[in-house]
DNA sequence: TGCTTATTTGGCAAAATGGCAAAATATCCC
DNA sequence: GGGATATTTTGCCATTTTGCCAAATAAGCA
């Protein structure tokens, strides 16, 4: 059933952990900012633009999603860029890929 | 980078809804409901003396996957059997792997 | 120093969460 | 129909979280 059952999360620490990294996914302007991403590095401007919110609002976003370990930082000069760290994370939206208009019960 | 770029969430309510799944994923409990459902199909009786919590509380639990496609309910007999509707999921899991003991920046 | 970019902090109103209990619903069996 | 069992729905609650902005802070560079 599935191709990797031995790295299933196992007590309450992985329960948890594994939660928070699905938190951190569940806000659709960080959804967006993921997708951005999946196209290559971006720095906190370009972001900023494509999701027209403060800056401080979107750099908040991204602190969470480094925070579990989504995407990461690299500074080069003033700017910021940053990369998803996680590609595999653009199969699960491929796997998940009713979201596209059909809902379902 | 990926291996489906295509199915990308493209606009708002895509990226909604994705952050719908997301959001149903990020709690503990129900990580733990769908780790316990990726062995094999259970009753509501079963996912309850599982994870200790009121009846209603698991209901309500796997009402929410439900609402995002995540399981799926077969009613036998009295018996309501629950089963993941996405075991992809578990790839995710996988390749999140970092959720045992060592955390990331 | 001054400019640009990004992060952190504080604050806030609104919304979501997660739990239980009680009532409602469904199925089966007598 | 009535009773037993299993599950869902509803109502309610206190608490927590969310998401945003603005202001303050930090970091790099000229």
């Amino acid at each position: 059933m599935s191709t990797c059952e031995a790295k299933l999360p196992q007590n309450r620490e992985d329960f948890q952990r594994v939660a928070e990294v699905f938190k951190a996914l569940g806000n659709a302007t960080r959804v967006r900012i993921v997708s951005a991403l999946a196209e290559g590095e971006h720095c906190v401007a370009d972001l900023t633009s494509l999701v027209q919110l403060d800056i401080s609002t979107v750099s908040n976003h991204l602190s969470v999603l480094r925070s579990v370990g989504i995407v990461c930082a690299e500074r080069r000069g003033t700017q910021v860029f940053y990369t998803l760290r996680k590609p595999c994370l653009l199969n699960l939206f491929c796997c998940l890929d009713d979201f596209h208009s059909n809902a379902s019960a």
